[in-house]
RNA sequence: GAUCCCGUAGCUCAGGUGGUAGAGCAUUUGACUUUUAAUCAAAGGGCCGCAGGUUCGAGUCCUGCCGGGAUCACCA
């Protein structure tokens, strides 16, 4: 028990959990035959034949009660929703004594027959019914009222952001419409993995804890393997390990991952997070980027039955083609500047000229990626494909067939937000090593997140992968679009809190 | 990490210039055999986030700390 003292109502229920027991009625059986949920029972009653349900099972939380002396009304919701139970006195023998026993809270039983009230409501009229779970905590406890024109108020919400992500299960009790939000990423989910298991590609699992950390730009955990007494990395990407599956010989592999980075927290950023990546052999990132515009349009259509959507007072049409768009164009088209070619020093001087602070510190990509983030970003609210990013920025990501100075790379922002990042893979072994010996140097000279050196990864390439595109998606963010949410923290369960200290 | 705002009953919230802690819902008792934010009558329930300080006296003023939210910085 948290608390060592309790208060009267835990102390009440407590009692009456005893009285239950002296009754001979355990207050924690085994199982319970329910032969529908409270939708289907809603969905399937008929009017003209309400026999149909002349003999159902429901059960869930005891979630309000009306007592009306000899009749008491109630509500109890389970997986589906509500429905309302109807208790008579007559009709039931020691249960309705064992009523003033029950809270709301408290999950039971029923078995009887359906029927629509007076009042409309279609109910079950209990013939029996059972004690599933005694609660000894009190529930928050809203109460909702439907006005004239069908819309739902919710009184007394519990809205406490911090409780509601603490205590998540009282949450999803009491505020059943976030339910869907988890539904609904569940169902995202499990439809990414059946488009790419139809197409043949094989889900993975690869180290969560490696060695090495690489595959992206950012911070890791750093734990510790007590037989090896090692210190090991919690992944912050699982790049290098699907392309080492490919090199092996698959020829398509991806997995859904959790990746772990060592930053700030906010309302786009949790420590953990679900990440999508996925490697194709024989591809390119224009083979890439028309499957990433399916799979999201497809989401898209899944979630929301079409392909416009609204997300925060915004329209977003996913209508194919999305737009393409390379990178140096948006700088021209949103900052009025030819960015192309230019050397560090000119692009500082320009960032004093459009009013975008960076650090006197900052690399020439650093200031690249400042002015984007800042000038062009927060304008891709349709979905964009950014295309064809500066080689210095994308250290694994093949250079450009036919531009000098970039590479095959994109990147799609939605509602200004990155959603994806996809290039064709870097496989020219000598390339690579270049490249990621150069991550070193920055690296050595104080930037701790760019990428360490993992000679195994490039012995692999030395072996030789073929050409292949890779991509990356932010589940959750995918799932913050799909759903509306606002915040990262809304679309997983169990956010990351501080600790409470006393 | 910085700034601003917030923390009072199980829940949602009131508590001008300091003066014995309030409401609605929830809970308890009673009435009520188709109610629905059920209703009516009565009752119980509080380390006012924590710790200091100012004061005769602090929920209220001051300082520090803990937790949260928003904005910014880093990042996806």
């Amino acid at each position: 028990m948290e608390e060592l003292t309790l208060n009267d109502q835990e102390q009440r229920r407590l009692e009456e959990l005893e009285i239950l027991e002296k009754a001979g009625i355990n207050p924690y059986p085994y199982s319970y035959d329910k032969t529908h949920n409270a939708n289907a029972i809603l969905t399937e009653f008929l009017d003209e034949n309400p026999g149909l349900l002349s003999n159902v099972s429901v059960a869930g939380r005891l979630m309000s009660i009306r007592k009306m002396g000899k009749a008491t009304f109630a509500h109890i919701q389970d997986e589906s929703g509500k429905i309302q139970v109807y208790f008579k006195k007559d009709d039931l023998n020691e249960f309705y004594e064992q009523l003033k026993n029950l809270d709301i809270g408290d999950i039971i039983g029923v078995q009887g027959y359906v029927f629509r009230t007076r009042m409309g409501e279609i109910s079950v009229h209990a013939k029996d019914a059972i004690v599933l779970c005694k609660s000894v905590k009190m529930l928050p406890t809203p109460k909702e009222e439907t006005d004239e024109t069908g819309n739902k108020i919710v009184h007394d919400a519990f809205a406490d952001k911090e409780q509601r992500y603490r205590r998540r299960y009282l949450d999803l009790i009491v505020n059943s419409h976030i339910r869907d939000t988890f539904i609904k990423r569940a169902k995202i989910i499990s439809y990414i993995r059946k488009y790419y298991d139809e197409k043949g590609w094989l889900e993975v699992e690869t180290p969560i804890l490696q060695p090495l950390y690489g595959g992206a730009t950012a911070r890791p955990f750093t734990t510790h393997h007590n037989a090896l007494d090692i210190d090991l990395y919690m992944r912050i990407a699982d790049e290098l390990y699907l392309k080492r599956l490919i090199v092996g010989g698959f020829e398509g592999v991806y997995e859904i991952s959790k990746n772990f980075r060592n930053e700030g927290m906010d309302k786009m950023h949790n420590p953990e997070y679900t990440a999508l990546e996925i490697y194709v052999a024989y591809k390119d990132y224009n083979w890439m980027m028309d499957m990433t515009e399916d799979l999201v349009w497809n989401l898209v259509n899944l979630i929301h039955n079409k392909s416009e959507i609204e997300y925060n007072g915004a329209k977003i049409n996913f209508g194919k083609p999305f737009r393409r768009a390379k990178m140096f164009d948006l700088f021209r088209e949103y900052v009025g500047k030819e960015l192309k070619g230019l050397s560090r020093d000119e692009l500082q001087k320009i960032t004093g000229e459009i009013g975008v602070e960076i650090d006197p510190k900052a690399s020439a990509m650093k200031i690249l990626d400042e002015i984007f983030s800042v000038k062009v970003q927060p304008n891709l609210i349709q979905p964009t494909f950014v295309i064809d990013y500066p080689v210095e920025m994308s250290p694994l990501a093949k250079k450009h067939r036919s531009e000098e100075g970039l590479v095959e790379r994109f990147e799609l922002f939605i509602y200004g937000s990155e959603i994806a990042n996809a290039f064709s893979e870097l496989n020219d072994p000598r390339d690579q090593r270049a490249r990621l010996e150069e991550q070193s140097r920055i690296r050595a000279a104080g930037d701790d997140e760019a990428m360490t050196l993992d000679e195994d990864f490039l012995y692999s390439i030395e072996i030789g992968m073929p050409p292949t595109a890779g991509l990356g998606i932010g589940i959750d963010r995918l799932v913050m679009l799909l759903t509306g949410e606002k915040s990262i923290r809304d679309v997983i369960f169990f956010p990351q809190m501080k600790p409470e200290k006393q």
